[in-house]
DNA sequence: CAGATGACAAGAT
DNA sequence: AATCTTGCCATCT
């Protein structure tokens, strides 16, 4: 599998409703500090692809906007507020409380333990 | 093959 | 706190 794939379906993970920022996508999808691949990868998902690209942000929480997008910026704003996400005045997402907190392991296996999560939110 | 670029991130200023 | 600079790697010219 080429290490694209693998970043596509670590976005496929991430719930409806949260967003991952790029050095997440990148970790999870075992290429730590390989933020940038992950932005590349999303430039080429076809359109179409059951890949929920808007989901992912910058480490700052904001949009990366930019000029080579035809536009699929703004799009992916639209679709986040879509998906009942909310900005601030100066148009970043506050991650704290939209930010995705996967659970260790549970990307590559059915997550079928499910006690009581009394932990740390750190 | 070498140089430039890019949906980023972290460190320095 | 905001902006600039450097690192990283796959693609494109």
């Amino acid at each position: 599998m080429s290490a694209y794939e693998q970043i596509y379906a670590v976005v496929r993970l991430i719930p409806l409703g949260k967003v991952a920022t790029y050095g997440q996508i990148a970790t999870l999808a075992g290429l730590p500090g390989h933020a940038r691949q992950v932005g590349y990868a999303l430039f080429r998902v076809a359109p179409g692809a059951d890949v929920p690209w808007q989901r992912v942000v910058n480490s700052r929480g904001e949009i990366s906007y930019s000029a080579l997008r035809h536009g699929s910026d703004d799009i992916q704003r639209l679709l986040l507020e879509e998906e009942g996400i909310q900005f601030n005045p100066n148009g970043r997402i506050d991650l704290r409380h939209y930010g995705w907190q996967p659970l260790p392991l549970s990307e590559l296996a059915t997550e079928q333990s499910q006690e009581g999560g009394s932990k740390s939110r750190l």
